[in-house]
DNA sequence: TACATTTATTACCATACATCAATTTTTTTA
DNA sequence: TAAAAAAATTGATGTATGGTAATAAATGTA
């Protein structure tokens, strides 16, 4: 990889890195692209990698007994993704990953970013913050189950994910939104 | 504060501090004990502080728009409550704290704490391992809205919090999992 | 203990959203 | 471009849960 111009520097925007630093870090990030419809990860497989999203579009979701999808998830440019409870405890996913557009990649594994958290503090520090971001979007998506109906919850999601919205189907965003897609159908066409 | 079996050595189970780290530490936290029925905060006021529950229990809820409440977290011994969202911007909250048992807390504030991240790493690695489990708590609990019945709901709660189950009211419990107390009602009455 | 207040239960009816099934529209692929 | 596959729409009907209101039980308090 170059080291001038690292697309280390965009993972970490904000974050100042010795040479020698981004040298290491880019020893233990591996770019892989992927074509729209590859799974990355299946429920079931151990899980001890995350990735950075460069560019393009994926979901994670659940398959619950009866069959039905329960999207977790979505990543788009600039996000990360795993199933990160099972990579918490090293344990088996219960999640998929699934690209939903074609998307190029950062992957690096559990082991490598502890290192990395071990010997640089201020990518713990990074972390932190960015897992206060998602304290924050989750909580404010668990209030928009309590609080709204089926209707308030789209058009939420679609004011406060317009980027998304263009990329995923609407069975994704049902899914997501915890309604049918027939009920989005629905929704769609009262607008 | 008694420095040689500080309070400290509890709320940061597992870290190593000086003596000098905690005498530190001990001077920007402050002991409130709250009464029952106690408001900490309330909605519309500017969030910047958190707090450290020693023992008690806790709730924070929000009130929509057509006055009805909806608990967002509760928090018992060893857990951490605040308008996290608000705290995060330090922005006017929109979620109340209310103490619905006596309980001893532990304050600090946001200025405080980000001093304590700057000079003290392994407490920003502390609170990021902690945002991980928040951040999985969070992801089954939407995994739950978006594939569970009612029921479902009530039961996994119990079990995953039986602790919680004794010191709240089965209205807390509702207003958590989304439903009404009536419905909270006919379910236990199955059972 | 008795009274007042809060919380929980129960019944009856209402409704938002789900389910099922048939088309239509859009997208993919040969 | 045409055929096939996938996705979205629409209508008819079902159901889980909500809303309202009355009563009962539990809890707090004088």
């Amino acid at each position: 990889m170059q080291s001038d111009n690292s697309v280390i520097k965009i993972i970490f925007k904000d974050l100042n890195f010795t040479k020698a630093e981004i040298k290491i870090i880019e020893s233990l990030f591996h770019k892989i692209n992927v074509k729209k419809g590859t799974i990355l990860l299946n429920a079931g497989d151990l899980v001890d990698v995350q990735y950075y999203i460069l560019d393009g579009c994926l979901r994670t979701f659940h398959m619950d007994s009866q069959g039905k999808e329960h999207t977790i998830q979505f990543g788009i440019k600039d996000w990360w993704i795993s199933d990160f409870t099972a990579l918490l405890d090293s344990d088996e996913a219960i999640l998929t990953i699934e690209a939903i557009q074609d998307s190029t990649l950062y992957k690096i594994s559990k082991q490598d970013m502890n290192y990395l958290y071990s010997k640089m503090p201020k990518i713990d520090s990074f972390f932190r913050l960015k897992l206060e971001r998602s304290f924050a979007a989750f909580q404010k998506r668990i209030l928009s189950y309590l609080s709204q109906s089926a209707a308030e919850r789209y058009l939420n999601f679609i004011k406060t994910y317009p980027n998304i919205e263009k990329s995923v189907k609407n069975y994704h965003i049902a899914s997501y939104l915890g309604m049918t897609t027939e009920s989005l159908s629905r929704i769609r066409k009262e607008l």
